[in-house]
DNA sequence: AGTGAATATGCATACGTATGCACCTTATAT
DNA sequence: ATATAAGGTGCATACGTATGCATATTCACT
């Protein structure tokens, strides 16, 4: 396999121009002369010539590439948001670096680490934190960061989230109108903001109802400790008639077990919530009602604020919230002349 | 904002050596002493030092970076493909970058071109074809390029699949064994290798036994398309009592239609077996008889194969077929004393 | 102590591109 | 026609690192 390399050099040599002129023709802005343009294009064409991006980062401090760091992409939220992030970021003309990472401490530095290596432009983590010290680092670099669906009390870091604690109120109040009385919750992962924000909220918009949760539970996100929590919910004869899962993916798991392992009817003998509303939430096998996280919006949101920091030397921190509708389907006995009208 | 940027220029100085000293330091195999080694990683370790990857690149050659071509992330087989080649690559000192591309020609043209100018070391494409004029390009670049899920009938391209003739064929003798007589197939896209495998060696394995298909649509890989098949395939009186269905993703949607707009049985009127062995599969709303295709093992084939022609200058172009057992689950009326082993 | 081999180190250069500067060409206005 | 600005072009250098070559140091052995 003889690999030939073929450099700006070679085309101004073919073009009978300077390797200035050839590298000129191929940055946007550049002043050319049409005929320049036109010759170098030619010789380019004719040898096949592409401008080295690597090489260019080097000059222009820019390598138009994005780390994105990512936990596990079971949840279909997560694939979902990386093809969209790519899209949008393939249209702007950058392209997703991707770091696997197992959440704890110790494997997210090592990744980072190995991100900044690459020199990337910018940082997104996909329901990821930041030690302090790595956030401090890639502001030492320069290196801007968005934590997409995660949030953090740093005020280095944007972040991009729906607004989890009106979702959790909304889903709380919905329930309470369905005339629900003993409502459990299996709560996401109490180590992230997300997590913790939509109990809260929950919790919250219950009180507001003058109700009070009769069990909480973390699934920490992961189907199986779900599964487990919901087997302990519904153990006892005093069972709850409604459950608020901290996303689909733990949801899907719950209502599993309750129709399959416990015999139990969704939703006749109990409601099923859930958060995100993935698109397998919308199947009918499932009929999940759930609050929506916009991911487009939120993807949008990402992109604009990233790019706005790389490209403008943005200054100003983000920390966006952006609403989502409750998604009301099949899964829960539906409070009567419940508004069509979503949440 | 301020970017400081820490060089080994800046480390040879603190540490009062040369630029080259610091190099071989950060060069695993060169030749330093301890002494030198302690030196210069302290003076590294105080300044924050870690060495430009993209910058090393320009003069090695390689970037270690993979670039990952797939088409969508919707069917759940490929971002658990995405996170384990992610895995392993990472595990071996690479990383992938992402590119979205719809699966035309053009687009992927296009997007190809990008990729070559990041110097990729290596290319997976998941689920996606290339022009021969590609195929041209990457060699002559000196880019190996593995086709992951993808056959494809080119001497220069790599490829791993599972053995799809087979799993069809596997697939059809079960189907016959547990006495099914209207048979019919709802396809993978016939514009791709793995659709037309599954298909001829579904039909070889009914033929074997005596049967024939009774109908067979192509659908597209895509769930509307797919739903819509179901729709006309039960849409006469002269119903089939198994289907086929050419992924999983497909299986899931052809299931609901069965189940919840026509209100049939599944498998009382009609059993369904699916391909790829997602993790939903095994779930209990759809308990789905599918035919695994070992992702684990597809990894490590198409990582193994990659590497060995980047780092060793492979040679020989690898057709990989990887055997996979048929799940047997609920979704199917199972033979009569059907072998608990595995097909 | 002296010899040769083996190991460490520094110097200089190369990788492929972008860009400041100086110069030259062409267009524009006077 | 001349003066001036505006636009093109080439030269030289820089980006941050790896590496061949020559030299300096260390070591084992006689």
């Amino acid at each position: 396999m003889t690999v030939e390399k073929v450099t700006s050099v070679d085309v101004a040599k073919r073009a009978g121009v300077s390797q200035s002129a050839v590298s000129r023709v191929f940055t946007p802005g550049a002043s050319v002369s049409p005929k320049m343009a036109e010759k170098v294009l030619r010789a380019a064409d004719e040898l096949g010539y592409r401008p080295n991006v690597l090489a260019r980062s080097l000059i222009t401090g820019r390598s138009r590439i994005i780390g994105l760091v990512v936990a596990y992409l079971e949840n279909q939220f997560y694939p979902d948001a990386l093809e969209k992030l790519s899209n949008a970021l393939q249209a702007r003309g950058y392209h997703i670096l991707v770091f696997m990472v197992s959440n704890d401490e110790a494997g997210i530095d090592q990744v980072m680490g190995e991100l900044l290596d690459y020199q990337v432009d910018g940082i997104i983590t996909a329901s990821v934190g930041m030690s302090n010290d790595l956030a401090a680092r890639c502001a030492a670099a320069g290196v801007p960061v968005v934590l997409f669906n995660r949030g953090q009390d740093d005020d280095r870091l944007n972040q991009v989230t729906s607004d989890n604690f009106e979702g959790g109120r909304k889903i709380a109040s919905f329930l309470a109108a369905g005339g629900h009385q003993k409502i459990a919750h299996i709560a996401g992962w109490s180590g992230a903001s997300t997590g913790r924000d939509r109990e809260a909220g929950f919790r919250a918009g219950l009180e507001q109802a003058g109700l009070e949760l009769i069990a909480c539970i973390d699934g920490m996100y992961k189907r199986e400790i779900a599964a487990d929590a919901a087997r302990k919910l519904f153990a006892g004869t005093d069972r709850p008639d409604a459950v608020f899962v901290g996303n689909d993916h733990m949801a899907f798991a719950v209502m599993d077990v309750l129709r399959f392992e416990l015999g139990l009817s969704v939703p006749g003998d109990v409601s099923v919530v859930g958060y995100d509303d993935v698109s397998l939430a919308s199947w009918p096998a499932y009929d999940l009602t759930t609050l929506r996280q916009p991911s487009n919006r939120m993807v949008e949101a990402t992109v604009t604020t990233l790019l706005d920091w790389i490209e403008e030397g943005g200054t100003h921190v983000q920390k966006i919230k952006i609403d989502g509708p409750l998604m009301i389907r099949g899964s829960v006995r539906i409070p009567e002349g419940w508004p069509d009208a979503r949440l």
